[in-house]
DNA sequence: CAGTGGTCTAGACCACTTG
DNA sequence: AAGTGGTCTAGACCACTGA
């Protein structure tokens, strides 16, 4: 089983509404299921996903229908997701040591002594400079096999699913270390958004200091 | 069917766990199942609702656990709300005319002939000048009573719970204009939201343009 | 009436973690 | 090796909607 079966029925379902209208009808679970060859059970997990994820939307026992995704509720943390979606990154930075900068530690919970990793990369969307992100994650958060493979661990996609956030908005002016990087002047004001991930139980897993380029990035949420 | 077993199962586990510390593990899924006499997939069902409510959380394939409700913060709309909490408003500017702005237009879906109400006003929250708001409302959209009472008009407390609304986060620098009101040097960085409030049929009903002061509000959002 | 989603079962194999 | 969650199957019955 490479990839779960529901999520390969996920897209398949996305490939076949991408160009339906809202509140046109999707076909039936059991459609679906002897079509895909998957089991309804498996389909089903597919369409509730893909509810959840605001795409369908179920109307008692008429059917299930395409939503209209301008009514999508953005409950979920703003820019980190469709940042890392269709994303290349390239670190430009990274090294493990201890006695950080004060906000990071703070937000952290570490003490001075503590190490964490720190990892400056360039996120890149269709070759366009996004934004550039510091990475903080202390060190005890990180098994030595994940330190060999730090690629899939800061791939934030799966994590954001599950995780809990609090996003602070700051206005600067962009740090002239990356202003070449972002292609933006010296002196263009932009938003820092500063992003502490936590675990479940309630611990600060990773703070990210994302620098967005404004022009190529619109940071926008919808209710 | 009285009522689905799964929600049966939902409610002995929180019953359960009552009493239990955050990061406790709970009974496996095979054990639940036995125990209560349902299958495994429906004890699944009941479980992943409870991650779902935050009450209980996964960690691979360790088992899972009670989760620290403390994390469960306000997944509340925006910043206005609380702006409007306890404010003072003092407006500064204030008319009725045709043909404003671009960016305003394209948001209200108007044309350059219609007019439309602009109004500035200043927020302060225990004196401190928080931001400046710039309103702008589709004549059309308000009748002659309301705008006897505009004030009321403005309490825009009811309406944000009721309604849809899009923000946009614009870096700018302090405009000259507003930078005294706000008690802020020329050239600081701030944040201007750009609110665009819809009706329930989805059509604009107000825009606002809201122009922080960075150090007197920290503009913040939790999942 | 046939079709839909909602629920449920009793198995199964997998990848992973832990003693 | 034993236990965990993650996925999956091939059936089943129910309540409900619409023609």
């Amino acid at each position: 089983m490479d990839r779960p079966k529901y999520l390969q029925i996920k897209q398949s379902i996305l490939e076949d509404i991408a160009d339906k209208e809202p509140n046109t009808p999707i076909a039936s679970e059991r459609e679906i299921s002897s079509l895909l060859g998957a089991s309804r059970m498996t389909v089903r997990k597919a369409i509730e996903e893909l509810c959840g994820d605001g795409v369908l939307y179920r109307d008692g026992n008429k059917g299930t229908f395409v939503a209209d995704e301008k009514m999508h509720k953005n409950t979920k943390p703003i820019i980190l997701d469709d940042v890392s979606d269709q994303s290349t990154f390239k670190i430009l930075y990274f090294d493990i040591k201890s006695d950080g900068e004060e906000d990071v530690l703070k937000n952290l919970e570490m003490t001075h002594s503590e190490y964490f990793l720190r990892l400056v990369r360039l996120v890149k969307t269709q070759g366009k400079p996004i934004c550039v992100e510091e990475i903080f994650v202390p060190r005890k958060n990180i098994s030595d096999e994940q330190l060999g493979q730090l690629s899939k661990f800061l791939d934030l996609d799966h994590l954001i699913a599950t995780v809990r956030t609090k996003q602070i908005f700051v206005p600067i002016l962009v740090p002239t270390q990356y202003a070449t990087l972002l292609k933006l002047k010296i002196g263009t004001p932009i938003i820092r958004i500063d992003n502490l991930l936590y675990e479940q139980n309630g611990e600060p897993h990773i703070f990210i200091k994302s620098y967005y380029n404004p022009t190529l990035k619109v940071i926008e949420i919808s209710t």
